[in-house]
DNA sequence: GTTCCGCATGAATCGATAG
DNA sequence: ACTATCGATTCATGCGGAA
């Protein structure tokens, strides 16, 4: 029952915070932290240089509070840097694999409405790494929970191609199956791949959300239980919070700025 | 003309052949590097801890042979190894940016029929990295060869220019800009995102790389020109090599199988 | 109730100018 | 020279009001 959930949110740093939750409590954590040189007006802004050794005593707690059945969802893209892509991205997985997280996967998340823009050098970028980070092989994984449709897989909550990819790209598809091809038209639903496409939520709101409630909700029906906890500690305006909440999965959410943890306090849990 | 176009295609190491080349000969560089511990059969198969090492004697005859206007497009996705992602490919962009290239840009290539299967523990691997890297900051990039048909929303769009699209707000983020709507008048095309969305190509067994001759395309006119050079170091059964000359552009192919080299010999340059 | 249409907004990046 | 700020460029989406 809703009733039933437990909602925890603190004001504060998240390296003191974390440190105060018991060990092996949390089964999934799915965060999106201040990118390099971003958020500065909210958050103070990483260097990319220092992001790495900024970022690593966090990961420490999350690998202590996590449950060894659990997982850690890390939404991040590097920055352009003197026209290169930084590398702080890649020097923090091998970090964290040093740690002794698990680098099990890297799913991409495709923003169907990425930021516009025209540079003579590079086109714009439409895409952010979800890397999958685990304690042990042994996660959970409740595939079945995110079957997509087979039939209307456009109208499915895991979008398909929006009409002009589609216009934009002839390529045959689903030519390629083979044989194959029999077992899955006996099926009427298919599991996802690693790439999920989604819009970025711009609504006319006075916040917009770091990702797209499609995305946290995504991944806790895939990784949690009803019952389960699922933690934030860069919760930003809350929306996996409450996502989590609606789903009836506790929710533990940290936050460093005043006005993110009142708008998460307040935020109906529609 | 057609029949200008020359086509040097070589049977033997990649290392040994390209110290054979001119230094800042190519153009475009753009390859399928045998996978790690994949195809053992064809090409001896390269163990995941010792792909680097493996690798940066050919990427140091590429910097060589590659003009400072050039670019490097590298096609490569980790393996999994004992559930885990492997680190190679972090760890050669790492090593490849010491030998002196930039790592400009990850385009993704996003598979839409991916090969059906069924893990407990993970999905289908529906992408994989293009990795773009440069010589100098100043490359050569003819983004218009590759816009895209613009979306439906145009349409409508152009018919009544708001105030905004003379004047945008500064925004509560800061992150406002002024449009100059008068450039959209004309405009029916889009400049395409690094996220490309193509099928797989089935229909050639013989080749254990399945190379969709969309995707040299798509680069071999952003990157060169007609009269240009292209190098495949890996050229497998010649996709790229042929797509180049049929579209114009010189052609340099190496690879090490003989049956490989036959086929590319063979190829018809339709 | 649908569909249509207007419109603000988004983890962007480069190059020029200012301190 | 080296860093900080600012102006210029751009496309797709979902919302909300109108038809």
């Amino acid at each position: 029952m809703q009733q039933q959930v437990r909602t925890e949110l603190f004001l504060g740093d998240c390296r003191e915070v974390l440190e105060r939750l018991d060990e092996g409590s949390v089964d999934l954590i799915i965060t999106s932290p201040p990118y390099a040189d971003q958020r500065k007006e909210t958050y103070g802004g990483v260097h990319p240089d220092h992001y790495v050794e900024w970022f690593l005593p966090v990961s420490r707690e999350l690998l202590r509070v996590l449950k060894p059945s659990g997982t850690f969802i890390l939404n991040i893209k590097e920055k352009v840097v003197e026209g290169e892509r930084s590398t702080y991205v890649m020097e923090l997985i091998l970090e964290m694999r040093k740690q002794g997280w698990l680098w099990t996967e890297e799913f991409i998340w495709h923003k169907k409405n990425c930021y516009p823009g025209k540079w003579p050098n590079r086109f714009r970028d439409a895409w952010e790494r979800l890397l999958q980070f685990n304690k042990s092989k042994k996660f959970n994984m409740h595939q079945d929970e995110v079957m997509v449709p087979m039939g209307d897989w456009a109208r499915s909550r895991l979008k398909n191609l929006s009409k002009t990819d589609k216009i934009r790209d002839p390529s045959k598809v689903g030519s390629g199956f083979g044989k194959n091809i029999s077992n899955w038209l006996s099926r009427d639903k298919a599991f996802p791949t690693n790439v999920l496409h989604l819009a970025t939520e711009c609504n006319n709101k006075n916040h917009s959300a770091a990702f797209p409630m499609e995305l946290p909700e995504w991944f806790i029906k895939l990784f949690t239980q009803p019952g389960d906890t699922v933690l934030d500690p860069f919760m930003g305006s809350g929306t996996s919070i409450h996502v989590a909440n609606r789903m009836g999965r506790h929710a533990i959410g940290i936050d460093i700025v005043p006005e993110y943890y009142e708008m998460a306090l307040k935020k109906p849990s529609r």
